[in-house]
RNA sequence: GGCGAGAUAGCUCAGCUGGUUAGAGCGCAGCACUCAUAAUGCUGAGGUCCGGGGUUCGAGUCCCCGUCUCGCUACCA
């Protein structure tokens, strides 16, 4: 494999409606910046960009809550992640936003090309409008009653009660947050991208060219997406937020998220371009670029399947080298949720810890969900902290230096003759240095920082072995080739560190009076620091985290679950007053319906379906198939023989390829359990209700 | 229901294309040491590798069936 010439290196953008938390940190963020300063020490040619993604209807939605402009949503948490960032030392060469003047200009201009093109399909289709206030109406902005849960305040893509992902015609009652009206169905136009089309090339993309780049998690992710077929999808949105389509007789019209948020990667390297007077094609478009892209596993088809085709689309792009995905971070046992304020927040982590930065990323690198899902605990945080960061690292280092200081006043002793431990010990150094280059370049950060604290071990255990505090008395020519070891093990501690622990490296480089030796091409060297060379005082690195820290960190998440369950019984409480009554109906509309007892003769479970049940109905008159969606919460052998209140005149409907003629009614309660309805004593099937 | 990823020591996780007594870190127990933020080193205990079949001379590793967890997706009048 030939080396790259450049790395263009992204980590996701962050939506700018909430903070960083750490579960962004370890899947994404912190894995990018060891990337990008491994790379850089490697002396190669790195460009690492990132930046808040600003537009969407979910912003929008929240600054009319919140009685402000989106504006001055995004003004704040753009600032407050930068930021963060800053402060917390993601070394990126830029950190750009999407509400820019260059990001609309560049995402405008990559739209029209793939129009130009002829890449998107043009069609019409009906949405929901909202007529007081004259626009389309994003799916955010319908409420409805869920369809599945019953949970009266569903949104237009999804229940927030049962999660389900919805379409806005699916709701029961939608309504338009903004007028609070019943909109209606409108013709709009929008412009799609056929992904069909490039559902072959796609597929042999990923089959040839990425099968043993990508993990396991993200192939598979890829595979199942293709195996169940791409369809069109629809670029462009009816909404005032975001970037206008660049077409006449497209107003209202913004690109949506695909268009959008990934270009956000391109106009960061213009704008870096532009202030840094570089070429910011080199970084996209010559084949001697390696793409990579740093993401959550919530983000893998964007970066693995729609954002290729989109590049692929335009022609001109390199393609992804790679997108080292990770899993999910639990908390605790949760689920981090921003929208219920489980989460550790970075700019408040950066508070209550001051200058521990390199202790969070440390932890959140060893316990990074690389495989699988993960799980932060403050306990083990601590435990992390106090006995590998200060009883191996810290504490091997500061044994050295100690030991340097009290003997030889601080200058390096000069070696004598090497036994076979020194040779051995030394020369785990340049092992130690290639299996972390290893591990980096295949983007296992969690071995290749085990690696680096394997060197450490390696410290303790020599001068566990060597004892230098005994021999001093006795012979202390030996003690000098001793602890010129052991110094020579710190220095290169102190280069290989740089990638994982910034902080402490400089910190130690400071202590060591090294500085100016941090280069990587210098760690795995043995004679970093020569005679004469003086080491300052000792000082130490990383300092015990106590149990009153960790019960306050406990105590503070404990509050706000105990905030979030009184919010959610709130909502349970609103959740559980009455619907509102429906609109007067005549009584020759109710005469309408023929409703009716029928018994149950048989019920089975639909296949394929989780919640689908095909019932027989005894109606007195006749004999017949109703499908059910009530899988859930009834064993079909238990309903055989029961009565039940049934529509019998519905219009009937095929549901999975069996007709259902009629309507099984049922009682829901305010948590959306279904019961059947049915006369107190057993009457004849077909007995009118009405 | 379909698809994907997981299920390995008390905890967090490694185990590549199948090969001798299954590993690491942390935790725990004992011992040693005292330069060091009671830190370090050594030794040890601790595992039916989710369950059940099968292929093989040999399976944690391959195949089939099932259970559970996470994610994506379908159905939902």
């Amino acid at each position: 494999m030939s080396q790259a010439k450049r790395y263009t290196i992204t980590a996701a953008l962050p939506y700018a409606n909430g903070p960083v938390h750490i579960g962004h940190l370890a899947g994404a963020y912190i894995p990018a910046d060891v990337f990008a300063r491994y790379q850089r020490l490697r002396k190669r040619e790195v460009l690492f960009v990132c930046g808040s993604d600003e537009h969407g209807a979910a912003i929008t939605i929240r600054a009319k809550k919140e009685g402000i402009s989106p504006q001055q949503i995004i003004d704040k948490y753009h600032s407050l992640i930068e930021n963060s960032f800053s402060q917390f030392g993601i070394s990126f060469d830029i950190y750009h936003r999407t509400s820019a003047e260059l990001h609309h200009q560049t995402s405008q201009e990559f739209f029209k090309t793939l129009h130009e093109k002829g890449v998107f399909v043009e069609r019409e289709s009906e949405q929901f409008f909202d007529e007081p206030h004259q626009q389309f109406l994003a799916d955010r902005y319908i409420t409805g009653t869920c369809p599945k849960c019953g949970h009266d305040a569903a949104y237009g893509d999804q229940c927030e009660k049962c999660g389900t992902s919805l379409s806005p015609t699916e709701l029961i009652n939608p309504k338009s947050t903004l007028s609070g009206e019943v909109p209606v169905l409108k013709k709009t136009k929008h412009w799609y991208l056929p992904m069909d089309q490039y559902q072959e090339w796609l597929k042999w993309w990923i089959v040839n060219e990425q099968r043993d780049s990508l993990k396991a998690n993200v192939y598979g992710q890829c595979r199942s997406w293709l195996e169940q077929g791409l369809q069109e999808r629809a670029m462009t949105r009816d909404l005032d937020w975001g970037v206008k389509v660049p077409l006449p007789n497209a107003e209202g019209k913004v690109l949506y998220v695909w268009l959008d948020a990934p270009i956000g990667y391109i106009s960061a390297t213009k704008a870096w371009a532009l202030k840094h007077d570089k070429r910011w094609e080199d970084y996209w478009q010559k084949p001697d670029t390696e793409l990579v892209h740093f993401i959550g596993k919530d983000n893998i088809v964007f970066h693995c399947i729609i954002f290729p085709i989109i590049l692929k689309a335009h022609g001109k792009y390199i393609l992804p080298k790679n997108v080292p995905a990770n899993e999910f971070l639990n908390l605790e046992g949760n689920k981090i949720s921003t929208s219920r304020n489980w989460a550790v927040w970075l700019h408040e982590y950066m508070q209550d810890f001051a200058g521990k930065n390199d202790v969070l990323r440390y932890v959140l690198l060893s316990i990074a969900p690389e495989t699988k899902d993960s799980e932060f605990t403050w306990k083990d945080f601590q435990t992390r902290n106090n006995s590998e960061l200060v009883a191996t690292l810290g504490n091997f280092v500061n044994r050295t230096v100690v030991l340097t200081n009290k003997y030889f006043e601080g200058f390096v002793p000069p070696a004598g003759e090497f036994t076979n431990l020194e040779n051995q010990v030394l020369s785990a150094l340049s092992l130690q240095k290639q299996k972390i280059e290893q591990l980096i370049e295949h983007y296992k950060f969690r071995d290749a920082l085990y690696e680096l604290m394997e060197i450490a071990r390696i410290g303790n255990k020599y001068l566990a072995d060597t004892e230098p505090w005994k021999l001093f008395k006795q012979d202390p020519e030996l003690v000098k080739t001793i602890l010129n070891v052991a110094l020579q093990i710190s220095a290169n501690l102190a280069i290989l560190m740089q990638p994982f622990l910034p902080e402490t490296a400089q910190k130690l480089a400071k202590m060591l009076n090294i500085t100016g030796l941090l280069e990587w091409e210098n760690a795995g060297k043995t004679a970093l620091l020569k005679n004469p060379h003086q080491i300052g005082k000792e000082e130490l690195l990383f300092s015990k985290i106590e149990d009153t820290e960790i019960e306050a960190q406990i105590a503070k998440l404990n509050a706000s679950k105990k905030t979030n369950e009184a919010a959610h019984l709130v909502e349970t409480a609103q959740n559980a007053t009455l619907k509102p009554a429906k609109n007067t109906v005549t009584f020759d509309q109710f005469a309408g319906m023929d409703i009716r007892i029928a018994t149950i003769k048989a019920a089975q479970k639909v296949p394929k379906t989780q919640k689908l049940l095909q019932i027989t109905l005894d109606t007195g008159l006749d004999e017949r198939t109703v499908v059910s969606g009530i899988a859930e919460f009834f064993e079909p052998e238990s309903l055989v023989g029961k009565q039940v209140c049934f529509l019998a005149n519905l219009a009937p409907r095929a549901i999975k390829g069996i007709n259902s003629q009629g309507m099984i009614l049922m009682a829901e309660s305010p948590s959306g359990e279904l019961h059947l309805l049915a006369p107190q004593t057993i009457l004849p099937s077909g007995s009118v209700v009405g």
